[in-house]
DNA sequence: GTCTATACTTGGATAGAC
DNA sequence: GTCTATCCAAGTATAGAC
């Protein structure tokens, strides 16, 4: 059962009406409970892992009997996997400001404020990704064999070029990315031992500020960049 | 022998492990085969998390009945116990050479080369620390809050000591202590990520090496030091 | 479309023979 | 100390009433 996109998870429901016109409402309602299933399904595979997460404590937080979310979504990797591409979707939208005309230095400290911003606002879904791939990636692989290794090489080309104009150090790209992404999600995956090493329940805001400056100045700098000027 | 595994929960106990050479056969045959459990039990919790681990999968690749291993941990908890002690042991005995009258670049070089040798010799413990922080370290928060927070105060009051007399640029050294661990462990966490960036089944010693090198190279560079002689 | 009740399976843990 | 057989709880999934 391996694959994202190979088998496409059924976000249209078990039975979709071959009748278009009765969309509307009940649509709209399957969105609407769609959306809180996700949600509640998030937060639990985030807290218990995939084999950890029971479909009845989802349903439980969702607001809906266990049958019923099984009406929603057939089986438990459906569901799961409904919720990966999402987050799919939020990892490959970022490094926009990363191109070859771009500033190297405000081009970088724009993706890692960018990460960091990820973690403080979607640290449940950093985990989720995160679980996933520590445990070996058994339903992720296709992508980070393909669009990721993808995303990766078009970025590390961009850097490529910017290393034979002189604007950057020569330093390997794809080793680059593994840094900022290791140093800003961690801030998520890891918030509760970096809190406990702070000595707070949990991060607050300075604590994000401060990770993103630090992190910033630390890799330009290592890169042989000045700080943009913003 | 009056030790049958029920009366003393092996967590606690400063009990020793494979030097046996003052026990009896029968001691030796203990840890014999508590040191093959606990080799297939960190496997397994690292592959399927505690949740999704099962006793049986660990008996059987300890080569042994799921009774049996009930004999020698009543609990899954007590396994995972087990396991989890060696693991700290592993992160309390790093970064040595961070002292206040060494040289900051040549100590922090090599802490980023125990780091990674440490991701790379021993993955599997990294995963199964790296899955019980993700999950809210539910069953690791007093050696967090306790030991590892002193760990991270000690450390942290040296490097403060190396700002003081202008040894090193004026960072925050727990944040650094952050980066520092998410760079190198990300080689054992997400290995598969990286290895799937990479276009390759697995990680080879040239990707640590390289990892190794540039990590060294920002981090000292992004603090204002100098490469070490070494 | 939604819910109640339940079938089926897996897995943690124990009893008791050897 | 070790193994077979078994109990019991939890969890996925479905049948069928409304």
């Amino acid at each position: 059962m391996s694959g994202v996109g190979g088998d496409q998870p059924e976000i249209d429901g078990p039975q979709t009406d071959a009748d278009d016109s009765s969309l509307g409402v009940r649509a709209r309602s399957r969105a609407r409970i769609e959306a809180s299933i996700r949600k509640a399904a998030e937060e639990v595979f985030a807290e218990m892992g995939f084999e950890g997460a029971s479909t009845s404590l989802i349903a439980k937080r969702a607001g809906l009997p266990k049958a019923n979310l099984h009406y929603y979504f057939k089986t438990k990797n459906d569901l799961y996997q409904f919720v990966l591409r999402d987050i799919i979707e939020l990892w490959l939208n970022t490094a926009q400001e990363i191109q070859p005309d771009a500033d190297p230095a405000t081009a970088l400290a724009h993706y890692i404020g960018q990460k960091i911003d990820l973690a403080r606002d979607r640290p449940i879904a950093s985990r989720v990704f995160a679980n996933e791939v520590l445990h070996g990636a058994p339903r992720f692989d296709r992508f980070m064999r393909q669009d990721l290794k993808d995303w990766v090489e078009r970025k590390s080309a961009i850097i490529e070029e910017w290393i034979g104009r002189g604007k950057i150090d020569q330093i390997d790209p794809k080793h680059l990315f593994f840094m900022i992404w290791s140093t800003t999600q961690t801030y998520a995956d890891f918030s509760i031992q970096i809190a406990a090493v702070l000595g707070r329940r949990e991060l607050i805001e300075s604590d994000y500020q401060l990770a993103a400056k630090q992190i910033t100045h630390i890799i330009l700098k290592g890169c042989g960049l000045k700080a943009p000027d913003a």
